[in-house]
DNA sequence: AACCATGACAACCGCTCCGGC
DNA sequence: TGCCGGAGCGGTTGTCATGGT
């Protein structure tokens, strides 16, 4: 327990990450995905445990990361999903597109805990904070509600909607009696009837979408992650320029930010990156990040796959069409993986499924 | 200009879970 | 069945930027 096992074995850096060990990770896991993290650090070149590479790629370097501040939006998202969830960053973060558990804890920590105690509402219960503390009787008929009708979280006049849960889900249409017995309920539905026609697009494992007024997930892929599977793709070396110097292009500014602040205080950017392939090297179209297994042979890793075998890689990958862009669906629509239970081959159980969506969406961040 | 407080965010740590053997 | 190692999660700490005094 406690530290892993693999930073025992050398000196390993700690700290924050250096641009060079940025590009060297980004390079070796586009090229050749993860796979086993533990491997991830000898096989790119980086003095760094395994656990940290992964903590890196995950929270900072994947390409489909939006970043940028939270939308209000997104801001009320969080809210709600964690007077269902708690503090399940991971399950919160999985119903928001490009968003990590990482980002959401800290903007939670920051920021909404907060203004949530601003708004006189108890961040930990989501009640109203007089209720919290003097633990009142029927505190239901104090609450107040806005010119709406409804309650907002975030809205100057708001009043808390623990009692009133289910008319101040901004999302939810027509909503049920709100609480969470609700959602536990609605949870174990949802497990309980695999071959139930699905009520939305929306993955059921979680919340009650099916009152959601929210489209169904776009034709996945994100922007930032056309910069990779662009099969035209600019020279590395251009796309680093046009990147470094002042983000003209929309698609590259979902990339990390700080890099670009890397770059002001570094000579990352400058043509200097030791004779590499670039930054954003391309592959043939597909980068199978979080998709390696861990019996691939070192000497695939190690970069003397052959063609064939990397083009097997690929398929694999497009086995996770909603990643690949609406092209990908479209050729592969019996494995529109991630879009509705009948499509996710019908046979299998939700559990399954559900499984499965956990483990890719956490492997490759989350479709939008 | 120097110091301090604060906020934002990146990264680490400790732990649990899970699959393979 | 128990052990082990890898992956992942949530809490916490560290670092840096910024603004106020």
């Amino acid at each position: 327990m406690g530290r892993h096992s693999c930073c025992y074995k050398q000196k390993l850096r700690k700290g924050l990450w250096s641009p060079e060990e940025d590009e060297k990770l980004i390079k070796h896991i586009t090229k050749f995905g993860h796979g086993c993290w533990s491997s991830v650090p000898k096989l790119a070149g980086l003095e760094r445990c395994g656990k940290s590479c992964r903590l890196r790629w995950i929270n900072y370097l994947r390409p489909d990361l939006k970043r940028g501040t939270f939308s209000q939006q997104e801001e009320k998202l969080i809210i709600e999903l964690h007077a269902v969830l708690g503090n399940k960053w991971s399950q919160i973060a999985a119903q928001l597109p490009g968003r990590t558990d990482n980002e959401i804890k800290n903007l939670w920590n920051s920021s909404i805990k907060k203004k949530l105690r601003q708004r006189g509402i108890d961040p930990n219960t989501h009640k109203p904070l007089s209720e919290v503390n003097d633990d009142r009787k029927d505190p239901s008929g104090s609450n107040e509600k806005n010119s709406q009708g409804s309650y907002s979280y975030l809205d100057e006049k708001t009043e808390p909607p623990a009692a009133a849960m289910a008319s101040s889900y901004p999302l939810i249409d027509n909503p049920p009696p709100a609480t969470h017995e609700f959602f536990l309920n609605r949870f174990v539905t949802s497990h309980e009837a695999p071959t139930k026609q699905p009520d939305s697009h929306h993955l059921s494992g979680f919340l009650p979408f099916s009152y959601t007024q929210q489209p169904p997930p776009p034709p996945p892929p994100t922007e930032s992650s056309d910069i990779f599977f662009n099969t035209d793709s600019k020279p590395s070396s251009e796309l680093i320029t046009e990147y470094t110097s002042g983000i003209s292009n929309p698609l590259l500014s979902a990339l990390p930010r700080n890099t670009a602040n890397f770059q002001q205080q570094s000579n990352w950017g400058s043509g200097n990156n030791g004779g590499t392939g670039g930054f954003f090297q391309n592959n043939g179209g597909y980068h199978p990040w979080g998709l390696t297994d861990c019996n691939k042979s070192q000497n695939q890793i190690n970069g003397v796959e052959s063609e064939q075998d990397y083009i097997k890689w690929n398929d694999q990958f497009l086995q996770v069409p909603f990643l690949m862009g609406k092209s990908a669906i479209e050729s592969k629509p019996e494995v529109n993986f991630g879009v509705n239970h009948e499509l996710y081959h019908g046979q299998q159980s939700v559990d399954t499924y559900n499984k499965h969506f956990q483990r890719i969406s956490t492997s490759f961040g989350h479709f939008s």
